[in-house]
DNA sequence: CTCTGTGCAAACACTTTGCAGCTAA
DNA sequence: TTAGCTGCAAAGTGTTTGCACAGAG
């Protein structure tokens, strides 16, 4: 489990560490001790956390870091592929009116969602002893790109 | 297609006014003009549109509509099920360090993102036909439901 | 030494809440 | 008549930006 400290997880995490100051350096960031406390916090954590609950736990071992430095540091992180934001999180609520079974794709560049419909994803199963304990409501497939319009202007 | 004119979409569209008119009147709501116009822009929009979208299209046939009207509107339709706040959406930015493939489970009601992994759906396949025109950077599986924790809680 | 990164403060965007008056039933 | 709804204004939450100083390279 990422996270949970066993007896290899400490080596593994400062493996992880080394592999992030080398992806800084090819992306010419500079190795802030800022930079590797939120980074660390982000890796050490299996809640994906939001800005704020990281910004309260690296304050615990660096108290002087501000909120900002943690909001810029985790897009920064996004930026050189070595965390993603949540699919779908970060937005102003959307609204659906349509009730018919559909799947939606988010264009990551104008942010609209486009409704699509495949059977098959209709009738996804996941395996009952992976959902044990849980209540599964809503069970969907959710893709982002770029849309035919955004792709378009893209090449321009 | 939703929200496109053609011979009948207009009889439609007044079929399903008037089957939210018995949800309203099924939930003890009032029939209200701003209840009325906030729920037709958003069954006529096919874009998932936020709020303040919603409320853009509104005042153009009802000038006096506030904004709160309309945010308060769209709450209530989701609560009575005649409208889906699209999935994820609403919510602070989450992080993610987890590079590996895994799927996301959102619980509703403490918000809490857990990863799982069903070997299954890293290899979904979208018709190709279906996405002719877009690139898809992003494909995976988004449950929303109760956690374990949540629903234990619920049951006192 | 230089230029990125940081911390602070202000601005911004979106949502929620309290309240007084309005209106559908 | 009256309970629910609306509009307004203010407060709350999360994010972004401009700037001056600090520190990594």
């Amino acid at each position: 489990m990422r996270g949970k400290m066993d007896t290899t997880s400490g080596r593994r995490t400062e493996e992880h560490m080394e592999a992030f100051r080398s992806r800084c350096r090819d992306a010419g960031l500079k190795i802030t001790p800022q930079r590797m406390a939120v980074y660390r916090a982000l890796f050490e954590s299996t809640e994906h956390p939001s800005a704020e609950v990281v910004f309260r736990q690296v304050r615990k071992t660096f108290p002087s870091i501000s909120l900002d430095t943690v909001n810029r540091t985790l897009l920064t992180l996004s930026d050189i592929g070595a965390a993603f934001i949540v699919e779908g999180s970060g937005d102003a609520k959307r609204f659906d009116a349509n009730l018919k079974n559909h799947q939606h794709f988010k264009c990551v560049k104008c942010r609209r969602i486009i409704d699509f419909h495949h059977g098959a994803f209709d009738r996804l199963d996941v395996p009952p002893n992976l959902m044990a304990g849980y209540t599964v409501l809503k069970k969907t497939v959710y893709l982002e790109g770029y849309c035919d319009l955004c792709k378009k202007d893209q090449n321009a």
